[in-house]
DNA sequence: GAAGATGGTGTGGTCTGACCACTAAAAAAC
DNA sequence: GTTTTTTAGTGGTCAGACCACACCATCTTC
């Protein structure tokens, strides 16, 4: 009879529900019980349905408070794709490739993005204490102003974490000529200068 | 007491339990009966880590035969995601400006690694039928040899989709211009081609 | 009056037991 | 040997019962 199974009805109900409603970041929604209620489904249904939002990072529930829109920023839905997904060799090359690919184009969009300003200032924030490279490219990444582009990267470093490689430690000087060549807006510079960072060959066999 | 839900850790044990049985995709994973008294817990906290991971697409369940790992390739959780997440105007300009750099990089491999065969074949399959423009770089995407790359840009395709934009329509012309840029093995000029194709600014001000 | 203690109410978190619907394999009937 | 029937196992759903916790109005104490 149900060939679509309850959760699912739940799941689309509450995504109308929070689209009629205009439902943002933070606002609560209505409580399993009265949930249960109103769509006349057992609790345990909707439980499965909030479960499966909340594994998402779509929703926040907090016991004795309520069940709440989340801001999506940080999903930890990644984690869990990670250690699914990341199985061969292959895919390992996969991720340092395009790891390395989504960093260069963070710094083209640094390049027509960030004031001078800004980037100065990170020159001093790596001249004042030693940063590893995550917060290195954590700091550009907030110059390029693309938050879709952000969570990319962010999920590649943590599939790049989980590959667990030689913690390759790169030295400062690197990160201080790839600042100078951001300053000048040196394209080619700036790219050359990250090649060299990461070790590429410039001959860009392999990115 | 228990600060980490059960459901949660669940998962988690599953996933242990899926790599220590090194199982694959079709794998039948124990039944919600068995798992709920083999972890001590009810067999409705299992359900809803269950749920959780089937709405992720990670496994599958059928009645009256049990739950099955699945093959993640084409997840819909991206649609899910999608809605939830496109809500304001700067993130659709991201969605365009990630989708676009993340074709020049594909156009970027496939310059390194596809050999002109392969270009040549697609080229006369361009001038045999009308693709369309999603349809052109799925082909592209093969030649770029980068699993991890290919996915990412299959779910910006579905971003960018739901966005809904006027659909635009390119003409045929431009996609032989790239192609012969790639036959060529010219960078610039098959970047040239691509933002003209996509009426971008050469002075790349906005990607 | 102010600060602290108390208890009520609502919320999510979990477990249990009971059905139902369905599948596949075993058993029975032919 | 083939077909039919039964049966055991599985996911799907519901209802009810507690527990742990957060919040707030109320009461107590100083």
């Amino acid at each position: 009879m149900t060939n679509t199974k309850v959760y699912l009805e739940i799941v689309k109900q509450l995504r109308e529900m929070i689209a009629a409603d205009n439902l943002k970041s933070g606002d609560k929604i209505p409580s399993e019980r009265e949930l249960s209620e109103r769509l006349n489904v057992g609790r345990s249904s909707v439980r499965e349905a909030l479960r499966a939002l909340e594994l998402l990072g779509l929703i926040e529930t907090r016991r004795g408070e309520g069940t709440f829109i989340r801001d999506f920023r940080g999903n930890q839905l990644v984690q869990l794709l990670g250690t699914f997904i990341l199985q061969d060799e292959k895919a390992k090359l996969d991720v340092i490739e395009t790891k390395n690919l989504i960093e260069m184009d963070l710094l083209r969009l640094v390049l027509n993005r960030a004031d001078e300003q800004q980037v100065v200032k990170l020159k001093s924030l790596v001249k004042a204490k030693q940063l590893n490279d995550d917060q290195f490219f954590y700091e550009l990444i907030e110059l390029a102003d693309n938050y879709l582009f952000s969570r990319i990267w962010l999920i590649l470093k943590d599939y790049h974490h989980s590959l667990s490689l030689q913690n390759e430690e790169y030295n400062r000087d690197s990160y201080l000529m790839l600042i100078e060549a951001l300053i000048e807006k040196d394209e080619e510079k700036t790219l050359s200068a990250y090649r060299q960072l990461r070790n590429l060959s410039i001959l860009t066999d392999k990115y």
